[in-house]
DNA sequence: TTGTAAGCGTTATCAC
DNA sequence: GTGATAACGCTTACAA
């Protein structure tokens, strides 16, 4: 089933065909559109890509690199990029690769040799060699801060991550615990540094052990979260993700501790999960759909041939219920007590 | 940068490289291939696949249909898959289709016309006629059952959803409500099915509005449960996934309602999510990622002809905490009043 | 307005 | 063992 099947069967050329079914602003007499048009359908016929993308020199494919898909912070990125992708007519090819340097440079060779026309790297990092065998091949762009030069869409993680501190030592704790992602994320190390550069700024010498690394993970925030209660007192708890939150406030709560009576948690990047979640979390809310959805217009726009570059995108503290004073701190008093709402008219919003 | 710049510099013809590099057994002068290789290296080669997919008339790339990635549960099925594909050397395209009729029509051409070796439905669903047009073209496999005639991979949806209804009859629940997942959801409507089936078996008349539908997301629950809770008075609530469930509890809470004291939840899935909630949620988990790993391995065997038919994969209750007799109920001292464990050697399993 | 023909980068089929 | 050569299905000058 091929355009010369059609051509046949319309009695034109298969050049018309091409012509018609591409609508490149060839002229073609009406009732030979018709006659076409009507072969194709009659023949369900689809033009095979691989052909056309041969001979044009591109795919409209777009390829996407990602740790994990099942981690709802890169899935999100992943929706944003495809739904912009698919409404511009192109198809995304996706690989997992667990941070792991050898699936990394797999996958890239794959959608290499695919000929994709673009690569999204989303957490995870290539090094230096891998984007000089890029180099000339394909845009590469990224979420999040990429060591090599590659433009990138993201959040000043730092800044987020000394802002959500912050906050706890504005509400007066001095006992502030990190748990951090794997250090194999560019993304954990500038919420560390964030953290650092807060406690810093405030005058408080973080515990030794205060920083506890694991993997962004529920199982893996409340791994951490026991750890931590094991070898340090802390009034307060600053988790690299959501999920590491959700995992911690459990391991919080099977310790005895209260949340927010006995021990605040803020978590990060506000997934649905955290909204919903009793108490609902403060967490640092970072615009992972929209990460998507810009990654993939910088990446097109820079196919098309534009000079563009990356952008920072803000990336905004919500206060919600897993945050009060410490407990016998100066202003303790406020906001205490009231774990549970009165009524109906509570904090969950509907979005 | 073809193959034969590689060939040129090689010093050999273009077919030799070609076999080189294929090494499909056929026979080359060993220090032929050792120069083949080296001029490959040093000009960085990769292969052109879509040269290669055109003559061979295969690809080596895979479909996938999902209505919403950001739903884990398709995310651990599409890494399933993904984790398979990648093993085996194949490419993954991923196509969001919201269930919407339209969009799965265009995503079902745009991977035909990329000449996909096979497509992967989960959840949503082709109709006869889009069926029909693949017809011959490249194997169709589903994950959840699939009206068309389509092989897949599946849990007994129906039978889980009846155990977890009897779990809460058996404890000694009367009024149990369901909140549903969206309608178009075939997944949905089978759970829906188990649940009404357990009921009619207990003999309970469910009230009207016991049943209400509602998104497969954390707020979907939450806004389902507020529902709920302004028509009926109920004493279980059985949701139709885990993230459902999750916005259920924070409904509850808010209402003043404790769990599983005042009122039992159960949830659907077995994300990671549900071992860490507080309560734990006892919940039918299903096999997402081993259901993507098997229906990959399905399409595989399709696709090199093996006769290969669909399977049953097992889902199993794990009761944990959000489940307990009714106030008042016959066994209603039973499991009561212990809503916090007493040490640290609590009921969260690590993996 | 339409047709002819060249060629995109591979690999399979023959020769040698 | 290796090298020509002819496809694979399409688009695009160029000709008509």
């Amino acid at each position: 089933m091929t355009i010369h099947d059609v051509a046949r069967l319309a009695g034109v050329s298969a050049a018309t065909v091409s012509r018609v079914l591409n609508g490149a602003g060839h002229p073609v007499r009406e009732d030979t559109r018709r006659r076409v048009l009507e072969a194709a359908r009659l023949l369900d016929y689809y033009p095979n890509r691989l052909a056309r993308s041969l001979l044009r020199r591109e795919t409209a494919v777009v390829g996407l690199l990602v740790p994990d898909v099942s981690n709802p912070y890169y899935a999100a990125i992943l929706r944003g990029a495809e739904d912009v992708a698919h409404q511009r007519g192109l198809a995304v090819m996706l690989c997992n690769t667990d941070r792991d340097p050898t699936k990394q440079r797999q996958a890239l060779r794959t959608l290499l040799e695919h000929r994709v026309d673009g690569v999204i790297v989303a957490g995870g990092t290539l090094t230096a060699a891998d984007l000089a065998r890029v180099d000339g091949r394909v845009p590469v762009v990224a979420v999040g801060r990429h060591p090599a030069r590659v433009p990138c869409v993201r959040v000043d993680n730092v800044q987020a991550a000394r802002q959500a501190c912050r906050h706890l030592l504005d509400l007066g704790h001095t006992q502030v615990a990190f748990l951090a992602g794997p250090p194999s994320s560019y993304t954990a190390r500038d919420r560390v540094r964030g953290y650092m550069s807060a406690l810093r700024e405030a005058g408080v010498r973080p515990d030794d052990g205060s920083v506890v690394w694991s993997e962004f993970t529920a199982q893996g925030g409340y791994a951490a979260a026991r750890q931590l209660l094991d070898r340090c007192q802390v009034t307060a708890v600053l988790a690299c993700n959501d999920q590491m939150a959700l995992g911690a406030l459990r391991a919080l709560w099977e310790a005895g501790l209260r949340v927010p009576a006995d021990v605040s948690v803020v978590g990060f990047d506000d997934t649905p999960a955290a909204a919903v979640s009793v108490p609902a979390l403060t967490t640092v809310a970072v615009p992972t759909y929209e990460m998507g959805r810009r990654v993939m217009e910088l990446l097109l726009a820079l196919r098309a041939g534009h000079r563009a570059s990356g952008v920072v995108l803000p990336a905004e503290l919500k206060v919600r219920e897993s945050t009060a004073p410490p407990r016998g701190g100066p202003y303790a008093s406020v906001g205490r007590g009231k774990t549970r709402p009165e009524g109906r008219e509570a904090t969950c919003r509907h979005p």
